[in-house]
DNA sequence: TATAATTGGTTACATAAAGTAACTAAAGAA
DNA sequence: TTCTTTAGTTACTTTATGTAACCAATTATA
């Protein structure tokens, strides 16, 4: 019967770190304005899917987007105020992970 | 390049909470152990899912399943050691959300 | 002795999201 | 004119999620 105990803004905050890569961009953004192919490589994600997941951060007011007219062109992105003040609970999530992680239940060994 | 930049734990500890509901989940269990059918109703996530998330976050060890063999059943699920000890990164992502997430970013008004 | 009610699921199927790889636009360099 | 580089996009396949109906165990009820 009772459907909404959850409080909406947490509910709104961890949907969006519950959407697959939104987290680790921006903790991979923590450490400064980064561009799109660095992105790509550090993160290993598809072109596809971090142009949408950006797209999205942006629109939300996490992440800035600045065109550089180079050559070749040279396109940053970089976390705002907002996104930023996400550090915390990256902060958290490292805390956490340093402790209980064990190196069995990484990535790499599986 | 560069490939493994990120730390391999922290990367397994957002895969946890990147994965739908079960940040959801661990913050509706850090009040206390509850069933079945209470962790549905709460967090409005369907059976098949439930069951899926509560089966993967016992084998992970941060939930325990008990067995109540009154009638009906009552099976609650409790966080462990492990499990509760991710208050502090629903902590951060609360106090940014109530911060950072504005009414209008919310499910409600969508 | 059926029949119903309650809990904690599972199954089968439809829809949405993510993965993959090839392709494109812009713009200067060779 | 063709090549290179960056920053994407498109088309298609695979995986994850949503939905709703169903099932098993156990006791209460008619």
């Amino acid at each position: 019967m009772d459907t909404s105990v959850i409080c909406p803004r947490f509910e709104s905050a961890i949907s969006l770190l519950s959407q697959r890569w939104t987290g680790l961009i921006i903790y991979q953004l923590l450490s400064g304005p980064q561009r799109f192919s660095h992105l790509t490589e550090v993160i290993g994600i598809s072109g596809r899917l971090l142009s949408e997941r950006l797209k999205n951060l942006e629109a939300q007011g996490l992440v800035t987007r600045t065109v550089y007219p180079e050559t070749p062109v040279r396109i940053e992105y970089e976390l705002t105020e907002k996104g930023f003040s996400l550090k915390p609970v990256m902060d958290e999530i490292q805390n956490w992970s340093q402790v209980w992680v064990e190196p069995s239940e990484t990535v790499e060994t599986k």
